[in-house]
DNA sequence: ACGCAGGTAAAACGATCGTTTTACCTTGGG
DNA sequence: CCCAAGGTAAAACGATCGTTTTACCTGCGT
């Protein structure tokens, strides 16, 4: 069915465009072209589709993005916001939006920035050679700093987080 | 009267640990031991309270953060998160939550991203002696993302941002 | 002594929230 | 042929939202 599909896809521009609480049932149901009776039946209750809705973009993000090098990764980060806009990260929203109080959507952002974290220390290990904590905390922050404030001084931070994180990395490569 | 600062501190602690949207007015009033009658008196409604929390919030911030050299801005973002918590950057979040849709929220975060802006413009031409709107988008995006990152990563991102930021610098003040 | 500015407590407003229910299709397989 | 599975449309649920109103109390200046 796509009917997972197009539930799943109205959710996500909702809730990225207008906010998780700014975003009522009522209005999903009506944008998704669905009954509430089969939303319900298809996603719980908004709890759930929000960690889905996670879940899903998590899944996307990984697919999409490119840890094979740090020039790559941004190179990743710029072609997303070109294809689906700058908002900022999702999962940080979703956290900062329910305060961490509801723990199926507490425990998809816990995983996003897991995995979030690992890839980019395997991403150090198989630039440098070894692994580097704090090169790679230096990494995170450039990406994360990126994604954010992109959404206000546009595309041209993240070429300046890149330069930034490749000076960074070709430091470490040859001492 | 301390009620405007019963009323504002209330209303950014509870903004701020539980999100905007999720924040009703009722638990605000109960917080802040005022009546409803008295909190509209005083804020209007609940979209000019929110203004007037980033208004003061921005204030705050400029007031506690130290511009004059890079080292000082990312030792202000460790205290200001020792003394506040962390949750990431307030005006961000608004901004998020409202999807951009009320234009005196939306005002006042212009407001602090351009001033921030400016102050690290400032700074760069402080420690390097010319204007590198480069190098001021890497610092911007190492504050950014130190904020972002140490809501799940901790202190240590801050670190981590400030090692960086101010290798950055240093390359630049004797070529 | 009095009035009024400005506070409290509590009820009430209509709107909207998330969710469930009722009643009615449509459709593919035995 | 028909019946279960699974969809729609729409009404209804109680809770809570942001906001206003009603009724009362208090303290201060003249």
């Amino acid at each position: 069915m796509d009917i997972d599909q197009q539930l799943l896809a109205a959710a996500e521009r909702l809730f990225d465009r207008n906010g998780f609480n700014a975003t009522g049932m009522g209005k999903l149901v009506r944008e998704a072209r669905l009954s509430s009776r089969t939303v319900y039946k298809h996603a719980g209750n908004k709890n759930a589709l929000m960690a889905r809705v996670l879940s899903e973009r998590h899944r996307r993000f990984f697919e999409h993005t490119d840890f094979s090098t740090t020039t790559a990764l941004f190179d990743s980060l710029a072609e997303w916001f070109a294809a689906e806009g700058i908002r900022g990260c999702l999962f940080f929203r979703a956290e900062a939006e329910t305060g961490g109080d509801i723990p199926e959507i507490a425990a998809e952002v816990a995983a996003y920035h897991q995995q979030l974290i690992e890839h980019i220390a395997e991403l150090v290990v198989r630039e440098t050679g070894q692994a580097d904590t704090q090169l790679a905390d230096q990494i995170l922050a450039l990406f994360e700093g990126a994604t954010t404030a992109a959404t206000y001084r546009g595309a041209a931070v993240i070429d300046a987080a890149r330069s930034c994180a490749c000076q960074l990395v070709n430091a470490r490569t040859r001492p």
